[in-house]
DNA sequence: TAGATTGTTAATCGATTAACAATC
DNA sequence: TAGATTGTTAATCGATTAACAATC
């Protein structure tokens, strides 16, 4: 098995690449070289060359690469040629926010159960799906085939929620909320963190004017 | 002057470390060890002394630190000793989610105006904030001593946003529209991408099935 | 003093960039 | 063929980790 290791940052760009992929596949543009992606995105093309070297060749020298073709490699690496459920756990702003999310679907991502502790949210129907309450969660996560757990409820109860989701069988967790989790190793673990964001923006000015 | 070089990960990573020194201080921990606190936000302790060693010697050898101390010059460091005024622009579902987030006004940020381009949101009273038209962006900001601007609009509408953000003075950006903005170089930028924190999930559940 | 923990240096590890041979 | 652009290697750059002297 050649396990080359990945830098996160490589897949993270892969992620920019293929939504770009798609803008110009929309605009009907057939082939681009690695310098075109890389103007577009704002990287180097060195870079676009390497990060796609890690899984293989799919350019044409002196050519440049089939837009569609590469797209759909893309999308391959990432995962995203099987479709992903996503349970939504805290029905708030945030939680409705993401349960309208374009690029939910728009990436074959399907959210299909929807929690929250509140009793007055619990049978709400919310885009079509019935707000159930958090303690059901075991239960229903397994039937759902679910193996993406979104934390949209507050810190103080993310923690709680991570561990119903981990027992759930969930395998990956999406974090929204403004707190270090703890989960076992095996869980795949992201923070989107609005503060964290905030701050490099704040140092950066800071720095600017010191 | 000296301007070592800061990465942006240990940036990223003060923040964290100054989210648990508030926990710890509410919970009445006067001194902290770089063990503890790297426990706490998961880690190594070589980390923590790293990070603060860009900024000086803040801790007692043989002791540790004081939380308090320790948090206070953190949040200089990272720019929040000073408020810092936000704008959002889009309030749809996002948009009010960030209205009413917390972080936002615990941590000394403050929405001085919203804007939206639809004329039934328009007049709008959201967190008793009077919704503006996006047009009227480039005379309000400047009146608001307004530096950060959120946006939270759909990708189509995100560049012409960001390009009357600019003009209207703006220091900095929050793009939660997932596409790659065009800014001038003095701008801050940063991107909240939750196709992108995703797809780096998708990845690794896949590469571990593979 | 003995034990603990910092601040800092040196070693390691990893990611990006530059350059160019391969080749369409 | 000449021009263009890939794939890949080597060089550079940057961040993390390990180790330990300094010192409370």
């Amino acid at each position: 098995m050649k396990t080359l290791k990945i830098p996160e940052a490589t897949i993270m760009r892969l992620s920019v690449y293929s939504r770009y992929l798609s803008e110009m596949d929309r605009k009907g543009i057939i082939t681009i070289s690695s310098g075109d992606i890389a103007e577009g995105v704002g990287v180097s093309p060195a870079q676009v060359r390497k990060d796609l070297a890690y899984f293989g060749e799919f350019g044409i020298r002196g050519v440049g690469y089939n837009v569609k073709d590469l797209n759909r490699t893309i999308l391959k690496i990432l995962g995203l040629s099987e479709g992903w459920n996503i349970a939504l756990v805290g029905i708030g702003n945030l939680g409705l926010a993401l349960s309208t999310y374009r690029g939910f679907k728009d990436r074959g991502f399907t959210i299909t159960c929807i929690f929250d502790n509140n009793p007055e949210k619990v049978g709400m129907i919310v885009n079509g799906i019935e707000v159930m309450h958090i303690d059901r969660i075991e239960e229903i996560i397994p039937q759902r085939k679910t193996q993406i757990g979104a934390i949209t409820v507050p810190a103080s109860a993310a923690q709680d929620v991570a561990d119903k989701l981990v027992r759930a069988g969930i395998k990956a967790i999406l974090n929204f909320a403004p707190v270090v989790l703890n989960v076992p190793p095996e869980i795949e673990l992201r923070n989107v963190d609005l503060s964290v964001n905030l701050e490099v923006l704040t140092f950066n000015l800071g720095g600017r004017m010191a």
